[in-house]
DNA sequence: GCAAAAGTGTTTCCCCTACACCCATGG
DNA sequence: CCATGGGTGTAGGGGAAACACTTTTGC
């Protein structure tokens, strides 16, 4: 039953923040347009909500379509409906962000969309529509959300090193912390599988590799457990 | 430039949980609804989004009409685009929530909408749509941002006791505070102005009057401080 | 052997928590 | 005078923060 002659209308798309951890640099995930407006411009991946599609579909769709990623975290961040922030008439946004392991995914993504680049986050090449401020508002939720939520760990690879997961919180957070505090902290939480393996191919003492217990941190969170960094 | 032939597309409607605290419980408004569907149910006071209206407009703007209440806090929630979730064909809503002060509003919402009441949000009637989903994470919201964020004073009159906002915080979070933990963490926090008045009316011990001093909190913010309770 | 990062404990301090009694007021 | 809520301080415990050196490994 579509009402397309009910009501004049915005138009209604989504719009994907994808970040990603390179072990140094928060990075972000951009697509070169290749149509007008802002033709030749970096821009947020993402198009159109089709009619009777959910819009967390769209967006996963949309990911899928432009850049080759599955099986991504993803949840919606803010709606952005200001008009005249599409130049072709009102067109709503509900922008998304998502979390790549960018190991795993940065040969897929390369290979299923030429146009897709990642670019440092807190550094990116200027922007179409207003997807500056889209990636402003999704980088302060990560700060936010990284915090009390153990979301960091969708950015790193399954088994990763504990400096590794300083590095990311010190990336996402935007300030250094100590090593000491930081290591007996995230372990006495009880969330970390101590493996029995070791990182390979640094030049130095290889440090020993961790993964994430999903099933530790869900039995604690029903005990009133609060994950806070 | 309309571009309703472009392309199919969902509706876009506004929906606003409005919050208020009557010193007991925390209510929410609602409006009987007079049309089909649902008809005769109660609803969340919203409305379809006009092209090239900003979306937070619209949610003022419908506020305003279906209940009267202008001039409070409202911020975007969250938005729900399931398809199913009206009868009548594919609507998207951005909910949004307000907090309003119910003493000052009470009257004002009485008079200009006679199908406008208050509930205890805890416990509302039967809701149409998906009404019902959008106020349990308008709750959840208002949980956890009271926390971090002074937004409780928003549903409190200008002036009020310690004892208001206690009772405030124990209904929004759900569970009991230690009155003198509170009172030493709230005015250590240089927020509140201590009025040289008291309440009036009470049949006990009256007590003293504050006012939240949101330059203070500006200030405070700038210098790095962070609201929490 | 040297460069580079891994790994490891203790002390201090502050904030959160728990807890009970007297006071002021209106009726 | 009594019922009702207003208002106040302290002691103890736990977690956060600060802090430096030894170990392992590859080259």
């Amino acid at each position: 039953m579509p009402h397309c002659y009910d009501y004049p209308r915005p138009a209604l798309t989504v719009d994907c923040v994808v970040f990603g951890f390179d072990g140094g640099d928060l990075k972000v995930l951009l697509i070169r347009r290749d149509l007008a407006p802002f033709k030749g411009r970096w821009a947020l991946p993402g198009g159109f909500v089709a009619e009777h599609e959910a819009i967390d579909d769209a967006a996963r769709r949309e990911l899928e379509e432009e850049t080759g990623l599955t099986d991504v975290f993803l949840e919606q961040l803010y709606t952005f409906g200001d008009p005249g922030r599409d130049p072709r008439g009102h067109t709503v946004s509900v922008a998304h962000y998502a979390l790549v392991k960018l190991a795993d995914h940065a040969a897929q993504a390369a290979s299923d969309a030429a146009d897709a680049e990642w670019f440092p986050a807190a550094d990116p090449p200027p922007l179409a529509f207003d997807h500056a401020r889209i990636l402003d508002a999704a980088l302060e939720r990560l700060r936010g959300k990284v915090r009390y939520q153990p979301i960091g760990f969708e950015l790193l690879p399954k088994k990763f090193t504990l400096s590794a997961l300083q590095r990311l919180y010190e990336a996402a957070l935007g300030h250094p912390l100590d090593k000491r505090n930081f290591r007996k902290k995230i372990l006495g939480m009880g969330l970390l599988e101590e493996l029995d393996e070791t990182e390979r191919g640094v030049a130095h003492r290889a440090a020993r590799l961790y993964r994430f217990d999903s099933a530790a941190y869900r039995r604690l969170v029903r005990q009133g457990f609060n994950f806070e960094i």
